[in-house]
DNA sequence: TAGCGTTTTGCAATCGTTTCCAGTCTATTG
DNA sequence: CAATAGACTGGAAACGATTGCAAAACGCTA
């Protein structure tokens, strides 16, 4: 098939070893054959096969990246940093999609390492702990944006409390006093996280933590509808939501839009994570930005660190946050208080 | 290191051959020593090494998907249905990001080959049909979006002309007679045929084309603003824009936002292959839909068939065409002649 | 029970590298 | 000039599977 060590050592007419010598660098072989011997492996166009060096040396130049899919804007963002970093240092990756789903992630997991992957980037379910440490033993493994509560892996986090709190204090800052939350599910560090956050900036600011105003639910754009339906049926709606569910985001703009509600006006709207075209919206949305970019090169950072040291015994493993960022764009403004539709109506008229 | 065929064998006391052919399946074992040896292989938790397998038999299990980014939305739908599709089909998916660049997408081909993957989807650039061509003799290829004029390879293509002419000849039939068109470059196939649609469409209606309505360039954010200005610019702006390169679609509608143009009626905006908030967006933004899901499954059986087929001679390389569908939302309207600057202020007044 | 065909099994080569272990060669030193 | 250290090199054994070939075991029939 294709030109071998083999082919390169007898054109040269040296052994198999000599020539894996030369072309192998580390000056094993003398200066002299180590250049002939790579001008002749270029002129035979030889490549080595990195499937038979991975038989004998149990490396793959591969690296997996286990996230949930690829619509949420941070996971491509994490995608394409992963894929280029690695891509400058000759590792390719191996990108799985198991859609927070604990039974795919377990599967998945068996296959990168059936793969025998060189390293490993996961965002855990949580539900796979045990099999995650046991993986941790063969190969270097970071977490990210999530942790895994079961396990004792390095992870690299968003500082989802500094982000809700930064986020809820601005908009408290504004004037806003019922601020509805959409947040995500409470057995994820995220969902908790956030949701710390919001009530913390609310207990700072005096303001007591009104229950109706919560909403936790399942990272999905129905989430954000139905949510922020119930918000505002409330009897005493918020005047500012606080959609800290990413994946909802999309389900909450569609109920705005439905009643036609306009935003900054009749409601303020602050969301978590950016998305391309949130500066392009009318009005731009303002957001926390959790700094996906950020995280996914720390989370590589942490990687290449760990399989450069070579599993040199049970190294300090460290959690490390990436702080939030608040951009303001047009989609909150100070709060006024809301005249009564009476009221309104013969002001109209005056 | 891990459980190895060796293990299961000395287990079952059979040899390695015996045991290889056992779990192997293929009926080469006796039915009792296969029920054993299963078993025992499950007991032990034996795990084939791919790696080994595929240095015996040439095969990795691992398909290539080489495309542009994920920032286009047409790409991340696209890298799930494939992932998916694989997967179920204990594939893995080496993804590489080669963002529409030769070089890279050279050497990305080059590293897809070291690793031998078994099949490979790619969207090319056109630039490295001769690689591309060489690398169809080892593996089953199938081009994706794009075609690569120097090959002769199975190609799976958007039906841009189509598309192109039925979203235009909405805008037509909605009265629209001065269409502004952004495109991609005339070196992509679908720079080329989208604009061959628009001009089809034009030609039937009678109406002739005006060059300065015309805008062809890179597929970056900054072609749309760039060219919807000039659009705007012109003595006899047009009363719709057809947007029908993705990526530029954000540039397009900052610039109409900045100057507060309402949509649709000042001015009707199509849009070409959907992203998930365009169906959110103040007004809906109306589109012609590529069907990029149906384009990455019709790849993906392509793909499969010939995998399956495996080097039958040179059968019969075909080209493929999925439909575009026009999805109408609210960002087009029917043309109104438009009122002249002082007829208008002296209208207010009246 | 011998002879024959059919499963079923084991041996050993192979895939393309890396790497240990000797062996060869050169150069240096006493 | 002989001895010896050091630098290079070659042979061969891995790595963990698959697979062609031949031997063994089996079931039949005559």
């Amino acid at each position: 098939m294709s030109v071998t060590l083999k082919d390169v050592a007898e054109a040269a007419r040296v052994s198999i070893s000599t020539a894996s010598r030369a072309l192998g660098g580390g000056g094993l072989a003398s200066e002299r054959t180590q250049q002939r011997l790579i001008r002749i492996a270029r002129e035979l166009g030889y490549r080595p096969n990195p499937i038979a060096r991975g038989l004998k040396t149990g490396q793959s130049r591969l690296v997996g990246l286990l996230i949930h899919n690829l619509t949420n804007a941070s996971f491509q963002v994490i995608a394409e940093v992963v894929q280029a970093r690695l891509k400058a240092l000759n590792y390719q990756m191996l990108l799985c999609l198991a859609g927070d789903d604990p039974q795919q992630e377990h599967d998945t997991l068996n296959t990168l390492a059936d793969h025998r992957v060189d390293g490993l980037i996961v965002v855990p379910t949580g539900r796979n702990g045990a099999q995650l440490t046991a993986l941790a033993d063969k190969l270097p493994i970071v977490c990210l944006v999530r942790r895994d509560n079961d396990t004792d892996l390095e992870t690299v986090l968003a500082d989802d409390p500094q982000g809700a709190y930064i986020g809820t204090r601005y908009l408290i800052e504004l004037g806003h006093q019922r601020i509805g939350l959409i947040v995500g599910r409470g057995d994820t560090t995220s969902g908790r996280e956030r949701l710390s956050g919001y009530v913390r900036a609310l207990r700072e600011a005096g303001i007591p933590l009104d229950e109706t105003l919560v909403h936790a639910g399942h990272f999905e754009p129905e989430t954000g509808s139905a949510s922020c339906r119930k918000l505002l049926d409330l009897a005493e709606p918020p005047s500012a939501i606080f959609v800290a569910n990413h994946e909802a985001t999309l389900g909450a703009l569609r109920v705005t839009a439905e009643r036609g509600l306009s935003i900054p006006d009749n409601l303020s709207l602050l969301c978590y994570e950016d998305m391309p075209w949130f500066a392009w919206h009318r009005p731009a949305i303002s957001i926390v930005d959790n700094g996906a970019r950020d995280l996914a090169n720390l989370a590589v950072d942490r990687l290449l660190n760990r399989m450069d040291a070579k599993g040199q015994g049970a190294d300090g493993v460290r959690e490390y946050r990436v702080g939030a960022r608040l951009i303001k764009r047009g989609s909150c403004k100070p709060y006024v208080s809301p005249i009564r539709p009476s009221i309104s109506r013969s002001a109209a008229k005056a």
